[in-house]
DNA sequence: CCCTCTTGGGTAACGGCACTATCCAAGCAT
DNA sequence: ATGCTTGGATAGTGCCGTTACCCAAGAGGG
């Protein structure tokens, strides 16, 4: 299949699959000669995968090929491309380490992570860009006067934790080493959207059966 | 206090100030004269607000005007004013009505709200972003070839249903109303970034435990 | 074989967004 | 009275995803 064809197919324009093409966020096809290159139903498949991590995920350009270079890249065990993968993904900025609020988020976090038993996260505080996001939030939480208790941070955690297991069931369905990494990404990127928008829908249906519509 | 001690205790400079003023993020100070105007805590509060919901939670500067348009108009029912202040919320993309992926993947959420016994939301299923939201992300990841079941989705749905009871019982917990649908407001966007920052960490933690770190 | 169309490749431009910088006249503080 | 700060306005900046345009080489149909 050439350009036109693999635009037709996905609705991508072919300016797009070009700009695509020098991001390097889709290979380039066989080159059959200086002006002539094919593609096949791989690279429509990539296509698509990026174009939901953009569309459908939000996710910058820049942020998805390191995501697809570290899905791409063979020489890591799955553990480290996964994780590698995952923590290419957009990050919160870095937190001002001075400030009052992010010291006491920083406290809670490590109180929450050792609640939930959660031995393996723990040692990664210091790295995983996900703590950090953590402790950015708490920290914005705090600073605007909230202060639910310790439990309720629990509470959440454990329910992500059944998501978290969920999302690794589903992994584990795949029998190639392949589609596992490529699924928790797309996992970790499209369910994102997916699950916010359950979590949004649910928040309506439990808003409507407490207060009704009044 | 004035727009120089506004800055000084935010963190945001001056000129930023100026521009949320004038993009309509933060209401005008008192005037005191034709150069002078006071700022009070509840400016500063709301300054916070902002940067929290652009900062942590990423939403673009005119879906923030919204979202707060909608939090301040008292003239709206609660509920009405907590569903328009969350519908203002950056969406997804339209879907394409003429797509098969997206007629199937509107069939398929359609069951989902049926098996999850989501009355309320069924009712809203023309109008909620978030319904829109989900067929989108549902008909990305059928397009790319994923066919996993129903019970999946189900078992997401009723996990993020927990998750929405929290969010109520936490709302549930301040007084006002004003302060009621701040904090519904904020934790649809805050806790988005915390849920995900608890999602990601605990899918570390589950890697772990199941395959270790080899 | 000729003529048109498409190809890859490169570069420049566009539109949107979140700020940032500069200039201004008016006024407050010392 | 004089330097600094204020609100107000406008223009500029840097980035980002995309698009438009141009080119020479080659494909494809008659």
């Amino acid at each position: 299949m050439r350009l036109a064809e693999l635009s037709r197919r996905s609705g991508v324009s072919t300016a797009t699959i070009k700009y695509y093409l020098r991001e390097g966020l889709l290979p380039p096809g066989r080159q059959l000669n200086a002006t002539t290159a094919e593609y096949d139903e791989e690279h429509l498949r990539r296509l698509r995968l990026v174009r939901a991590m953009i569309q459908v995920g939000g996710l910058p350009v820049a942020a998805v090929r390191e995501v697809l270079r570290n899905v791409d890249d063979e020489s890591l065990s799955r553990t480290i491309r996964l994780g590698a993968a995952l923590w290419a993904l957009p990050q919160v900025p870095e937190p001002d380490e001075e400030d009052d609020f992010v010291r006491a988020a920083h406290r809670e976090a490590d109180g929450l992570l050792e609640a939930l038993g959660w031995s393996n996260a723990r040692l990664l505080t210091t790295i995983s860009p996900a703590y950090r996001s953590l402790v950015v939030s708490v920290a914005a939480f705090r600073r605007l006067g909230y202060d639910w208790g310790a439990e309720l941070l629990v509470e959440y955690g454990k329910l992500m934790h059944e998501v978290a297991k969920l999302d690794l069931d589903v992994v584990e369905t795949y029998p190639s080493e392949a589609e596992k990494v490529e699924t928790a990404v797309l996992g970790a990127v499209l369910t994102e959207s997916m699950l916010q928008a359950l979590r949004r829908l649910a928040q309506e249906e439990e808003s409507g059966r407490r207060y009704g519509f009044e």
